[in-house]
RNA sequence: GCCGGGGUGGCGGAAUGGUUUACGCGGAAGACUUAAAAUCUUUGACCUUCACAGGUUUGUGGGUUCGAGUCCCACCCCCGGCACCA
């Protein structure tokens, strides 16, 4: 008898397929559906893991049940070749990166073949190769002409020891991901991604994707999307009565932004003046000087606003003596140098002649700069220019549109007038603003200290606690989180614009700066962080919604329908004095533990309801009133006494006991209550409702926190209106309704050697010069060393003769930059190149992608949801706004691999040497054996971790070998085994179902079943097997083969079509039902299959006589094929 | 804390509201063998019982139903995401 010899038979048919190229695809084949079946591409790290055989194996199953369904299916693999360690390795062992890089990737595609897996080969992409970079840096550089990738000097995570920056997703925990130091901040000059542009449509596209909930919910959170409102608090420093706008070259009244600022301003009270300059085309900076004196009034009340060319002739105006009290420049340019070249011509005669700053100083209280960093005009350096020269504040903006010509600018309000914006989701709360908080971050913190002038009695001191805040790490922000700290701006207040009321700004740093606006106004009554600090800084507490509470559950859950009774009620906490106890009372009927309540009568106080309620429900008749607990309490419950919903709203009254004198008490009411005194930690374990907890613990603690719904109170016009209305009714009053997300923009610079060149070259006087098309790809130049400088440099700045090019704009002296992009940018849109590798003219035709796209399964781990698989996602979407891409969505569906664990299971990691090395597993038993172990190990469909278990292993060596060892018996059998049929007809059913599905596991349980009756069998028909090793194919696909062709076949078992199965054959002749009793299982029979109701029922009683015997069934339930119920009386 | 997914034998897991524990692993017993490995056969939830048999059991407690792992309510625990995010 021969011998199953993985080694021979696999080596023999991995060369056999490659030689005829069985798997390469064709982009249509008629008469087939296409699918493309993705999985993602390894890091070329220089070895397999079982991981990369759970990753590529197991759906390689279904690409291969796939084809022999008939579909033309796409499964392609590469390598995402960029990162860094390919440079770590480089700097430790002095490689080349590219040689480490392509060596691995020589070696592990030799072992992705040993796999069996039909991947094809030829379609293969390699990130780091230039063929594919290049269309890498195409793409970027369409995304930077649609403004979706800008430069922004930003705090960034800055790590000391690997000496560059990482993305925030490469933090956790504060430290860095990769070698665990902690991470600090440091500002620098990033390329970032827009990615927030996308934010909503990112989570709203989510909703119609057939996608596991957990990877949607994932995607949800990281975005963080909230909804709520922003309100601008105006600062209480007077003296400002006028602004004067002044609009640039080409500029007018009517354009830009002044439209909306003017409206803006006028709606704060302001005077505003926007003279239209003369000759605007090829503006003259003296004439228009001459005009605006002669137009407009400027004095120690007026703040004038120069965009662009006009904030020129603002600072002409100072220079010339003109006193006001602040100047804002706006997208002002300094050097003259307009990045169209054309039309710089009078700007740079202006700018030429330069500015008398020390003049110019002396004539305005303060200068705010506002450039904006995706500018096409003026380069951002001339902001710094001005700022400098001026000593005002540079606020770094970022404008809506390029050159701030959105037709509403947010950064420009903020430098052009006194408000602190804060963004909030509970805009209903306004009126209990009792203070604002701004993060330390806060420009406005920032203004107030830079200010020549103090505005700020105790600088010094938010100096300091703005310093040492900066300082901490975010590690250190988030321990320290439970004390909170913060300092006032002492001289400083700002209006609450619900109650008009002056109220404190506090600085502290449970604000964060990077989050909404950066400020928020507290309400210590509705918000646990803002109580905390309140209570520590004394700050007023007011409340201003009166929560509601409805019960759900228990006999007084609120009827869903029905009306409801309006209550006016009270709750009487009574307080003995003698020992300090409480009464604590039960409703009897439904158990409902809290205080004495009840209704308030027509013509009745409050406190003679709750003193006659006392006298009635528990007899005391001699209590004093003490004082009113707080605001009302709603709830909504049912009332089975009275048969109706009830809407009370209770008012909580404290009262002492002076006496025990009780008076006797009607039956019924004894019937229905009962009371007892309890001390304060019995009574808190003794409620068992919300709202009495609620007033207990305000009767406890004078005042606390409620964050839930309810009603609107000390809220001026809003007051009795639901929170939820009031929230859009408050927010469309005093601001607007606004979204915010926790995500931030996607910093996209590496300050490292093996990436992606930006394809950017940095000219003085153009600024930042995209590289024309022609010149693509800047290829990654060779460089001596890998080290970054430690500067924030990448090892790129080392090819001096690289870095340095002519402007392609102006042909001047420039420099290349030297980031590389983040590798989430190479996978990014890697899935697109595939259905066109080759293509030399575009990074995918779109006829080529038209056939394939989108992904129809795209399966990868779960430490991808939230980075890659988003970033993709906002790829596909950007390209498809840029219309060169046609779907919305890349992915149709996406599943999350499970993780295999050691035998141990923990981890896989050498330091515990539980590390199960594919390569030996493979020599021993074979790939087959591996894969199939691999399928069998649990539902693919599904996320969990699953330990690999060497028995288990063999468990399926021994499968094989007994399928191996069948092929003898059917050689003996020519013809069909009659019995097998039903079974292996619904074997057919249930693995093609099953792979369909990603259950792999029952596939396979399903074909060991059919194999362990055909040994019972015995014997099995030629025909027959051959379905069997057709079905066995996907995933024993070399064993499949050569048993195939044992059986004289000639044509490649993965090249024939997948069995077919006959329902009409999926039944047996008889089936064995289940007898119960009572719904308890009490026996079994037999019947023939589809026997009628009366038959199965005559078997089933006959089955059970014996227990039926002198009772009577009440009803028999018949469920046909599977069971008879028979119900007894009892 | 908020959101999501789970909880079934000794283990991985299976189960359209219908015989809980398929399939595999491990365990036990037996056959073959001088013996072991391999292979094959049988067995396998728990409690009571010599046995026959009975009872209990899908995290816990309740409910709906002739019948619940599955549906509803409350709670406990585990895993994942987010987290001083206003």
């Amino acid at each position: 008898m021969r011998k199953y010899d993985h080694r021979k038979i696999e080596k023999k048919w991995q060369a056999d397929w490659g030689k005829k190229k069985l798997y390469e695809t064709r982009d249509s084949v008629k008469g087939r559906d296409n699918f493309y079946l993705l999985v993602e591409f390894p890091y070329p790290s220089g070895n397999l893991h079982v991981g990369h055989w759970y990753a590529f194996s197991v759906p390689d199953i279904l690409a291969r049940m796939l084809r022999m369904q008939g579909k033309n299916v796409l499964f392609p693999v590469g390598f995402d070749a960029f990162g860094l360690p390919a440079e770590n390795a480089a700097i430790k062992n002095k490689l080349n990166p590219r040689k480490w890089t392509f060596g691995n990737i020589a070696y592990m595609r030799k072992q992705m073949h040993s796999m069996g897996t039909s991947f094809d080969w030829s379609r293969e992409v390699i990130t780091c190769d230039p063929a594919y970079y290049r269309w890498t840096q195409w793409q970027f550089l369409q995304f930077l002409k649609k403004g979706l990738a800008y430069r922004k000097e930003t705090a960034v995570n800055w790590c000391p020891s690997c000496k560059t920056v990482l993305a925030n997703e490469q933090v956790v925990d504060g430290r860095c991901e990769r070698c665990k130091t902690e991470v600090v901040q440091k500002e620098m000059l990033q390329w970032n991604m827009k990615i927030t542009d996308y934010a909503d449509r990112l989570v709203d596209d989510l909703e119609p994707l057939d996608w596991p909930e957990q990877i949607k919910e994932s995607q949800k959170n990281w975005i963080g999307r909230s909804e709520g409102a922003e309100i601008d608090f105006p600062l209480a420093i007077g003296g400002i009565k006028r602004f004067v706008l002044l609009h640039g070259r080409e500029g007018s009244p009517e354009k830009g932004f002044f439209p909306w600022l003017k409206i803006e301003l006028e709606k704060r009270g302001y005077e505003v003046q926007v003279p239209t300059l003369p000759n605007t085309e090829e503006p003259n900076d003296e004439a228009q000087a001459d005009y605006v004196q002669e137009h407009c009034t400027l004095d120690e009340d007026t703040v004038v606003i120069g965009h662009s060319f006009g904030g020129v002739v603002a600072l002409r105006l100072l220079e010339r003596g003109k006193k006001v009290q602040r100047v804002s420049l706006v997208s002002t340019p300094y050097s003259g140098t307009y990045l169209d070249s054309k039309k710089r011509a009078s700007v740079t005669e202006a700018c030429k002649k330069g500015f008398d700053f020390g003049k110019i100083k002396r004539n305005a209280q303060s200068f705010i700069v506002l450039p904006d960093s995706t500018d096409l005009v003026v380069p951002s350096s001339d902001a710094e220019h001005l700022a400098k020269g001026l000593n005002g504040l540079l606020l770094k903006g970022v404008g809506t549109k390029p050159h701030f010509g959105g037709s509403r600018e947010p950064d420009v309000l903020m430098a052009s007038i006194p408000v602190i914006r804060v963004f909030t989701t509970r805009p209903d709360t306004l009126f209990g603003a009792t203070y604002l908080v701004l993060a330390p971050e806060h420009p406005w913190v920032t203004l107030a200290l830079d200010e020549k002038h103090d505005v700020l009695e105790n600088k010094e001191e938010v100096q300091r606690y703005v310093r040492e805040a900066r300082k901490k790490t975010e590690l250190e922000r988030q321990t320290e989180q439970k004390e909170k700290t913060g300092v006032p701006l002492k001289g400083v207040k700002a209006i609450n614009p619900g109650t008009g009321l002056q109220i404190p700004i506090y600085v502290a740093d449970y604000v964060l700066g990077g989050y909404g606006t950066g400020a928020i106004m507290a309400v210590p009554a509705h918000d646990e962080r803002d109580y905390a600090f309140a209570k520590k800084f004394n700050l007023p507490i007011q409340e201003v919604i009166e929560p509601i509470f409805i019960r759900t559950a228990g006999p007084d859950a609120l009827r869903h329908e029905g009306p409801v009774l309006d209550r006016p009620a009270i709750n009487a906490v009574i307080r003995r004095p003698s020992d300090g106890k409480y009464l604590a009372q039960t409703y009897k009927p439904t158990i409902t533990q809290g205080f004495v309540s009840g209704g308030i009568e027509d013509n009745e106080a409050p406190i003679e309801a709750a003193i006659r309620e006392v006298r009635e429900e528990t007899g005391y008749a001699d209590i004093s009133y003490v004082k009113h607990i707080g605001g009302v309490v709603h709830s909504k419950y049912y009332s089975p006494q009275r048969g109706t919903n009830i809407f009370a709203h209770f008012t909580p009254l404290l009262f002492e006991l002076k006496s025990d004198r009780r008076v006797e008490m009607v039956s019924e009411e004894r019937a229905m209550h009962s009371t007892q005194w309890l001390d304060a930690d019995e009574l808190t374990a003794y409620i068992n409702r919300e709202d009495f907890r609620f007033v207990w613990q305000r009767v406890q603690k004078e005042t606390t926190y409620y964050t839930g719904e309810g009603i609107l109170a000390n809220s001026g016009e809003f007051s009795g209106m639901g929170s939820e209305a009031a929230r859009k009714s408050i927010a469309e009053k005093f601001g607007r309704l606004k979204k915010t997300y926790k995500m931030r923009d996607w910093v996209v610079s590496r300050q490292r050697y093996w990436g992606v060149p930006i394809p950017v070259i940095h000219c003085p006087k153009c600024g930042a010069v995209p590289v024309p098309d022609k010149d693509l790809p800047v290829k990654l130049p060779e460089v001596k060393d890998y080290l970054p400088d430690g500067r924030g440099k990448s090892p790129l700045a080392k090819a001096t003769k690289w870095v340095s090019v002519k402007c392609p704009n102006c042909k001047g002296k420039a420099e290349r930059e030297t980031d590389t992009l983040d590798t989430f940018v190479d996978s990014s849109w890697y899935y697109l190149r595939y259905t066109d590798s080759k293509n030399t003219k575009k990074f995918a035709d779109p006829k080529n992608q038209a056939k394939w796209m989108p992904v129809n399964l795209y399966s990868g781990g779960a430490e991808h949801t939230t980075m890659h698989v988003l970033y993709s996602r906002f790829w596909q979407k950007a390209l498809y706004d840029m219309k060169l891409v046609k779907d919305k969505e890349p992915y149709t569906r996406r599943m999350n691999r499970s993780l295999i664990l050691g035998p141990d299971g923990q981890k896989m990691s050498k330091s515990r040497g539980n590390v199960i090395d594919p390569d030996e597993v493979v020599a021993r038993l074979g790939a087959d054996t591996v894969r199939m172990y691999l399928a069998f190990i649990g539902p693919y469909n599904e996320v969990s971790n699953y330990p690999w278990n060497p028995d288990g292993v063999a468990g399926v060596r021994r499968f094989l070998e007994r399928v191996w060892n069948v092929q003898e018996q059917s050689k003996t059998a020519g013809k069909d085994v009659k019995e097998l049929e039903p079974l292996l007809h619904k074997t057919i059913k249930k693995v093609g179902e099953d792979i369909a599905a990603q259950k792999f596991n029952t596939a396979l349980s399903q074909l060991m079943i059919f194999l362990n009756a055909v040994e019972k069998a015995r014997s099995i028909g030629v025909k027959q097997w051959g379905t069997f090793l057709r079905l066995l194919a996907p995933f024993a696909p070399h064993m499949a083969e050569e048993l195939w062709h044992e059986l004289g076949n000639k044509k490649s078992v993965h090249m024939e079509k997948w069995p077919l199965f006959d329902p009409a054959l999926l039944q047996e002749d008889t089936v064995r039902i289940a007898v119960q009793i009572n719904g308890k299982t009490r026996g079994e029979t037999e019947v023939p299959t589809g026997a009628d109701k009366a038959v199965q029922e005559k078997a089933a009683r006959e089955a059970v006589a014996v227990r039926l015997e002198g009772k009577s069934v009440v009803r028999t339930i018949v469920v046909p094929n599977r069971l008879v119920n028979f119900v007894l009386k009892v």
